[in-house]
DNA sequence: TCGAATCTTGACTTTCGGAATCGAGATTGT
DNA sequence: ACAATCTCGATTCCGAAAGTCAAGATTCGA
């Protein structure tokens, strides 16, 4: 029941892009959905739906038959996470009445005085800034960097 | 269909703590939940349960009777816009396991070497900031500024 | 050419929580 | 006493998220 959480959708689709990022290379090499399931524990069928999307929003492409797989479209450091989360669950912002693109008035009085708003227009950006500002290639580097580190669960206990 | 968005009820909650930050006195005056309801849109039976949560919650008080309302509990400048929301909606963060609180395992394969939730833990930071940088009072001083203002949606259209 | 492995598509089911409603009760002022 | 108000718990309603399924299309290797 959190405020303003990030769906299970989501969380899948960052998940299966990163695997996608880490295995990333020039020539067409692809990764199966089998794989993606089996290393990140998502059900198989679900992600199959997720890519789809993706696939359709032009994150990743697709090779079929038996030496099939997915890979990303386009460099890591060219998708942010913000555009995946984009295509998977629609505008970042926390009300409708901010979202640039998916606008919707919304039951409050007088929205163009309304102070919430504008507020929310504040968090609204301080969002974008993070998801926009980090790329696969980041995520990848910083999977990398944490692998090094000796394991200590309390150094990410927040 | 918002990605990280708000519920219904948040944002509920939100306005009528608003109507009574500008109704706020230092003597023990009270709005009325029919007056709230009227001025902001909101279903009265729904919102007096959220009233009620945020009665128990401490943030407001009650009075019943003829001349009965609510008023807040606190001064307007005490009351964040973070306590709010998670009294009615729970953590802040986007993920469980970034949750101070709240703390979920998640399926990840290793959470203490997740990126993504390291990001996560970013975007978390800046969204707490935002909620626990503006008070009631900071709203209610917003709302009055922006009611001097001339009407002109298109300042307001992001 | 056949068959196995893989992606493709769209529909389907299930589960769950958000949103909203309701009724009966308790309290207070006049 | 009475009317206006808050109180509390139960209940309904609904849609979307999460997950499942079946049949089909494509590719590669034997």
């Amino acid at each position: 029941m959190l405020a303003m959480k990030l769906s299970v959708r989501g969380e899948y689709a960052l998940r299966a892009m990163q695997v996608l990022a880490r295995d990333y290379q020039e020539d067409d090499s692809v990764v199966r959905i089998q794989e993606i399931s089996d290393k990140q524990n998502i059900p198989k069928r679900f992600l199959e739906q997720i890519l789809n999307d993706l696939k359709s929003a032009g994150v990743v492409q697709s090779k079929r038959g038996v030496a099939g797989g997915y890979r990303l479209k386009r460099n890591p450091d060219q998708i942010t996470l913000a555009e995946i989360i984009r295509h998977i669950e629609g505008p970042l912002a926390p009300v409708s009445c901010v979202s640039e693109k998916y606008y919707e008035k919304c039951s409050c009085p007088d929205e163009s005085r309304c102070a919430i708003r504008a507020v929310m227009k504040e968090l609204r950006d301080s969002i974008v800034q993070v998801m926009e500002a980090t790329t696969l290639a980041d995520l990848a580097a910083r999977a990398c960097a944490l692998e090094q580190q000796p394991v200590n669960p309390h150094d990410f206990m927040i």
